[in-house]
DNA sequence: AGCCATTTGTTCGTCGTCGCCACTAACCTA
DNA sequence: TAGGTTAGTGGCGACGACGAACAAATGGCT
């Protein structure tokens, strides 16, 4: 958009269809043609130079039971990744992942305490290290990192992330010390929010809003237009520190009455008898509980979600609210009695055609999105000689 | 976006130039090329294609006292532009403004009772008719009508104007049948945002929340990453209607303890003594006036303020806020205190470097901001033929 | 007044990119 | 095996931006 010259429209067309690829997975010349819009011999041009890029693989032609002359497979390359890397509060998670989304390597380590930002970084540094090793095969273009905090986006430096007690870490610029790649650190419910765009529950939606419960709290995204709203440093989308109730009940960064202090999988957890539970102990246990403290401590909760949505609804006008994590096990619960409480609190407008699914993607959603949002400046402009030249 | 083909391009380039001089005000043909990063031969042409279509008009060279040969001047063309209309509860306004946000003809006209839509179509029709008089010289675009109430934008249905008591009415379709102009129906806070991000307190701003205080309510509107925020149909930034506080006052929509119910231009009318008083009246009374009362009626519509306000902030982290109608006033009234109130209920880093002001443009907010959407189809597409051939 | 540096207008040739067309290749159907 | 259909291939033309060379118009300096 910023200069416009006839190269351009070179990187846009080579945008086009590498996107087409990533969303609509591998496919033929002459598919990629009719998605596209661009013209057979247009299409044969770009997917040749992405091929000497590196970027994707041209097949043999396939005959797929149809009349006509059988067209090239184009597939994405599976060496082209980035790392992903997930801290937690009582683990460490280090992925490649491709292109393709698929997750080629998986290395999960766990602490015993809180670890600090150094430890982090030395530690996913070296897991790092050893899995690019040369012989790996793998082009990395870069390291996304999943933060669950604020994170200021220019230059990945964690406001505040109070499970892991950081505030103002400047985990970018160490990491950037560390490795010899370009970093991208964001918010980790925002990078969950875009590989459900691309591959969840968002697909095809333009508007949504994404709400994740987990252990420690509530995160949020929002997708708008299509595009991930970041806000002026990428704080966007913190909904889970929103008042909802005039209780005196404090959230992890110590606002009362907030969304995350209301609902909260802890209380689900005990009242079901307490104890260490997996995500899917902790639907099929909560789902087969119809006794009344659970059924009103869900209801009340529902209220509550209800009210945070409410005003996201009306202010968003959303096309779909995407629930993931305890959240969605909350849903399940009592879909009609969601939905009921949150048309109570929105403009009928604003609320009609709005559907409220499940998150679709696993455990591996935010390595996804983190290796996604590293691999995003390559798909931007697939002719950029800046990263990878391996071979 | 769409296609990928060299036309593309000439279509973004003369979008830039035009967009260039809108924002910036007429310039020389030298200065565009700077500000648009195209070279001279390029913006040469550009400019020789938008004067032969009439967009713009060259003027001869004129020395601006630097040394070199100085540069032609470029100016939007004063006969290209749109009509605005705006209908009210007690008043109708039609306009006529021209590319350069210039209002160049402006009727009002007063109801003695509610309009119905049919009466606005009706009679806005006729004065628009006899505005756009063969004789008037103006090359008309389209139609922009800003609705005090939810818009389905695509089809300009107003699903809900409760001031107007309007509900479903098909204005767009009503606007089409009567004249054979585009028209373009859209919620009048969002027309305002848009204006403001073009030529008032939105300059340059990417991320900004809208917010006005009107007789009959408050109405808002999301400016993010540069372009109105409008949801999957149209309905978002309606921010009257967060659920502030608990008690059962009621909205103009019937929601209990929302924001257009707690904080009202009417309550601080009364306590200054009530009567009639335009917007300047206003301010200028409650800024003179620090009694106890007033006081506390102030701050405590600041606090209803700052919790719809924070739930923004938090949500989409914006570079600023900007206040319109009585609500300017009230921030005038105390900044350090609303600020304050605010600072309590946000994330820190999310707060941090936002700024809340006052809209700056006056009467015409609405005007502009309705004309622009109708001729945002030209100023995207300028060389499409679609729009008038009045010569 | 005359000369130079500076800036911009103007013209023309070049280059990159896409679409179209004609032809060929590979498949299905009958 | 012939005809229809679909896609790959390569050449050609169109379009648009850029850069270079030259001309024009200004201010500054001697």
């Amino acid at each position: 958009m910023r200069k416009g010259t006839s190269e351009d429209v070179r990187r846009e067309n080579l945008t086009a269809v590498l996107r087409a690829l990533m969303v609509g997975g591998n496919m033929s010349r002459a598919e990629l043609g009719r998605l596209t819009g661009r013209n057979r011999s247009t299409v044969a041009s770009l997917v040749s130079d992405l091929a000497v890029l590196g970027l994707v693989d041209e097949q043999d032609p396939v005959t797929d039971g149809t009349v006509g002359r059988p067209s090239h497979g184009v597939a994405l390359s599976t060496s082209v990744a980035a790392f992903a890397v997930h801290p937690e509060v009582d683990a460490l998670t280090v992925a490649i992942v491709g292109l393709d989304a698929q997750v080629r390597r998986k290395v999960r380590h766990e602490f015993k305490q809180i670890p600090s930002m150094m430890d982090v970084v030395m530690l996913a540094s070296t897991i790092m290290a050893a899995m690019g090793a040369d012989d790996s095969g793998f082009r990395i273009t870069g390291i996304g990192v999943a933060v669950p905090g604020l994170v200021r986006t220019v230059d990945g430096l964690v406001r505040n992330a109070p499970h892991l007690e950081w505030r103002d870490a400047p985990l970018g610029q160490a990491f950037a010390e560390a490795m010899s790649l370009p970093v991208h650190v964001a918010n980790d419910a925002q990078l969950g929010a875009l590989a459900e765009r691309d591959y969840g529950a968002g697909r095809g939606v333009s508007d949504f809003v994404y709400l994740n419960g987990g252990a420690s709290g509530i995160g949020g995204a929002i997708i708008a237009g299509g595009a991930l709203l970041g806000g002026a440093h990428g704080y966007a989308g913190e909904l889970g520190h929103t008042p909802v109730s005039g209780s005196d009940r404090v959230d992890t960064v110590g606002i009362p009455g907030s969304l995350e202090a209301e609902v909260t999988r802890e209380e689900i957890v005990t009242l079901l008898g307490g104890g260490h539970m997996d995500p899917e102990a902790l639907e099929s246990a909560l789902l087969s509980d119809r006794s009344d403290p659970v059924r009103a401590a869900v209801a009340r909760q529902h209220g509550y979600l209800a009210i945070a949505l409410g005003t996201v609804v009306n202010v968003l006008n959303p096309e779909r609210v995407v629930l993931g994590g305890f959240l969605a096990s909350l849903l399940a619960y009592d879909p009609q009695g969601l939905r009921a409480a949150l048309e109570a609190r929105t403009l009928a407008p604003a609320m009609e055609g709005v559907d409220i699914v499940s998150a679709q993607l696993g455990a591996n959603l935010l390595l996804i999105g983190a290796a996604h949002r590293a691999l995003e400046p390559l798909v931007d402009d697939p002719a950029s000689r800046s990263w990878g030249s391996t071979d």
